[in-house]
DNA sequence: ACAATAGGGATTTTT
DNA sequence: TCCCTATTGT
């Protein structure tokens, strides 16, 4: 490959990151749609076309999987060869690999386990318990935040001096016995894979050297998001013999609250030095109005490191603006705005409902329901977070290792096998007094419980027992396969009455697919069993068959980061929701909010609509709102405002003829929402809506003098006009 | 062991 | 309002 390959349809600033001399380390600001990812993989294809560099001298680094996926498949096209032995990863997979490489010098056992957010939330609550702590004063959440913000910051519970903070007092003591537990258990949660591969290198001068000398190039994506570890973790492996490469944007960093430290990206310049920095601003997405009125909006942050990013491709639309009177004339502003384009011949996946909460995705799926349109919802449960996923994968866990209390915990009595809480409680008991593992101290004690409770737990001891022992020469799919039914969970849950589509048990059936596609792609230095489950943890993505793309996609903002969509809904745009009401007092974290605003309006590609409601149902009752400030630090000339008749103007006040009057409704018969009907006794009005079919159809309709009404369209005698 | 019931809390969640 | 948890009753 040449290199004007390389940098065929590059622009200059993108091409000129791509070609940088091989002995420099620099930071790329990528604004938003200037194609920070083309400019990363073309970085790395330079590198090794054109540098002659190995695969092996390249470490590139993500945050997610599906961007980790995404870089593998394009350079592999890009090349035109597999990677193979490029480390191009997450953080977290990273890490992992680390440890299961040195588990030793890191002081772990070999078959370490890693434990989910839900684990964990479990293991916190439990100590807490035994620590008669109040979990009305001390949610667990609360408590579970402490311990992670402590391991983001890579501290340790004995840095920490507690001073007179009762709460910091309390979490301290749950966080030093949540430290041991996960020691006895062989257990590793996510920031604890980042602290220990970490120090792994720290504490190992020679593996240091050796991983130092290897990486001749690092890459880092969104780099904004990293956190304190990940940003030490970088800088160790950073010896200025080799060469740092990061792309980020300090407009799009949203991820505060959750360790992300924004001043990383300008901590960089001082400790990668010398450092050239690149500004892409160009952008390749969004026409004219979305990005001048995004420009605008961001521009009220202070402290960034400033960016202006500009198109040629037009001004295209304004950008609409609805005054909502309810969170359901807000869907129903949405849905039909996405009917119309539905008709013009637009393909449902290129809309998107956007919102700070997710709570508010419940009105557009009704609306959405309502109109016959399909749609999918991310955010919910992952398959790996399923709880009949979740009792395979104990047992599973189990059987590679019986020190895992988590697993135990989870399966010694599911399905029910007459194991009671009060002999579990003697198990963890016993436990506890000898530093040891659940399965152990069962063993242990079994001979002391009364018959009826030794029994049950010998028999499932001696489950477990068989379970290894039958499954020692299978492979890793069949493993899954007997383990499902020998633990009886298929026969649970196939005569679970609330399950009626069989979903749990198709979802079974679907692990033991997930684990024969495993096999394929296996990685082998580790157990295929151990990689399983590491990948159960590590991988967030949704249900293993995807659905097909023709749909209307939901998200909240934060899950919309990355992507693009040609017709973007901005919705929920109300002060205390958006920006958020715990927010408001804390300038920095106001910044966030305004940022997040920005990444939501830069996902817009053709045209972007932003909405909020006067009068909001939420949490049970119902609230008036102000207009997101947000809304008034958009210039008025990007915006196509559209009221609603019993807006907050009240001059306003007149005929309501305007009523969706730009939205093509969805129709039923004669019925559409938008038109006129003349009603003998109420006179004219609109219909709002209607739900039914044939003669049980009822229509709502706002009559011009008479208010609202449901009526039943069979009696009412409705005149179409 | 499980269903019914009452009470409390309610951003965002890459791994 | 809805959802998750803890408690109570059968």
């Amino acid at each position: 490959m040449n290199l004007s390959e390389i940098i065929d349809g590059l622009n200059n600033e993108q091409a000129q990151s791509v070609t940088l001399d091989d002995t420099q380390s620099a930071l790329i600001l990528a604004g938003a749609g200037s194609g920070k990812t083309r400019v990363l993989t073309h970085r790395i294809v330079y590198l090794i076309t054109q540098k002659k560099l190995h695969t092996d001298a390249i470490l590139a680094v993500t945050f997610t999987n599906k961007a980790a996926n995404e870089m593998r498949e394009r350079l592999n096209v890009l090349l035109r060869r597999p990677i193979g032995s490029m480390w191009v990863s997450t953080f977290h997979g990273l890490a992992h690999r680390l440890l299961r490489t040195h588990p030793i010098e890191a002081n772990l056992s070999p078959q370490f386990q890693i434990l989910d957010q839900q684990d964990q939330y479990r293991i916190v609550k439990r100590l807490m318990k035994e620590n008669q702590m109040d979990e009305s004063k001390f949610p667990v959440r609360k408590v579970q935040r402490f311990i992670n913000q402590q391991k983001d910051e890579g501290i340790h519970p004995n840095d920490i001096e507690a001073g007179y903070n009762f709460f910091v007092k309390k979490s301290l003591e749950i966080f030093k016995r949540y430290e041991a537990y996960c020691h006895t258990n062989n257990l590793i949660d996510f920031s604890e894979l980042l602290v220990r591969s970490y120090e792994l290198l720290k504490n190992n001068p020679v593996l240091l050297t050796h991983y130092q000398t290897r990486f001749a190039h690092i890459l880092v994506d969104e780099f904004q998001d990293t956190n304190t570890v990940q940003y030490k973790w970088i800088k160790l492996l950073f010896n200025g013999d080799n060469k740092v490469f990061c792309v980020g944007d300090d407009d799009q960093s949203i991820y505060g609250w959750r360790g992300a430290k924004i001043e990383n990206i300008t901590k960089l310049t001082q400790d990668f030095a010398p450092l050239k920095t690149i500004r892409l601003e160009q952008n390749y997405r969004s026409t004219g109005n979305i990005l001048n009125a995004s420009n605008a909006l961001i521009a009220h942050n202070s402290n960034r490191m400033g960016k202006s990013l500009w198109t040629d491709s037009g001004d295209g639309n304004l950008i609409d603006l609805y005054e909502a009177r309810t969170e359901i004339d807000e869907a129903d502003f949405v849905v039909s705005a996405i009917q119309k384009h539905l008709d013009n011949g637009v393909s449902a996946s290129e809309c998107a409902i956007l919102y700070r909460s997710n709570a508010q995705s419940r009105g557009f799926e009704e609306r959405l329901i309502k109109y016959n349109i399909s749609y999918v919802i991310y955010g919910g449960l992952r398959f790996f977070e399923r709880a009949e996923i979740k009792d395979a994968l104990g047992y599973l866990r189990l059987m590679e290792t019986t020190a895992d209390g988590v697993a135990f915990e989870r399966v010694v009595n599911f399905p029910t096998r007459g194991i009671g809480a009060a002999t579990v409680e003697k198990i963890r008991e016993f436990a506890r007094e000898n530093q040891t593992n659940l399965f152990q101290a069962a063993t242990s004690i079994v001979s002391t419980l009364p018959t009826r409770a030794a029994n049950a737990l010998t028999g499932f001891i001696q489950l477990i027992e068989q379970m290894q022992d039958d499954t020692q020469h299978l492979d890793l799919p069949e493993k899954v396969a007997y383990l499902i039914k020998a633990s009886g969970l298929v026969a649970h849950y196939s005569s679970d009455k609330t399950d009626k589509a069989g979903s749990k048990t198709a979802n079974l059936e679907e692990l033991i697919a997930a684990a024969k596609e495993y096999q394929h792609e296996e990685d082998n230095d580790m157990s295929e069993t151990l990689g399983f489950l590491s990948l159960a943890s590590l991988d967030s993505s949704g249900d293993a068959n995807s659905p097909p793309a023709q749909n209307v996609q939901l998200m909240t903002i934060h899950s919309a980061k990355g992507l693009e969509f040609p017709y973007v809904f901005l919705t929920g745009m109300e002060e205390d929701l958006f920006p958020s009401r715990q927010s408001k007092d804390e300038p920095h974290l106001m910044s966030e909010e305004r940022r997040l605003c920005y990444v939501g309006m830069t996902r817009a590609m053709k045209k972007l609509s932003l909405s909020f409601a006067i009068k909001r149902f939420l949490h049970g009752q119902s609230i008036y709102a102000y207009p997101s400030r947000f809304l008034s630090e958009i210039p008025e000339k990007h915006l196509n405002q559209i009221k609603q008749k019993y807006g907050a103007t009240p001059q306003n006040y007149q005929a309501d003829d305007s009523f969706n009057q730009e939205i093509t409704p969805s129709a039923n018969g004669q019925l559409s929402i938008g038109g006129t009907v003349k009603h003998a006794k109420f006179g004219f009005g609109t219909i709002l809506n209607f739900e039914g079919d044939g003669d049980s159809t009822r229509v709502q309709i706002k009559f011009k003098t008479a208010g609202t009404k449901w009526l039943i369209s069979a009696y009412a005698k409705l005149e179409f006009v």
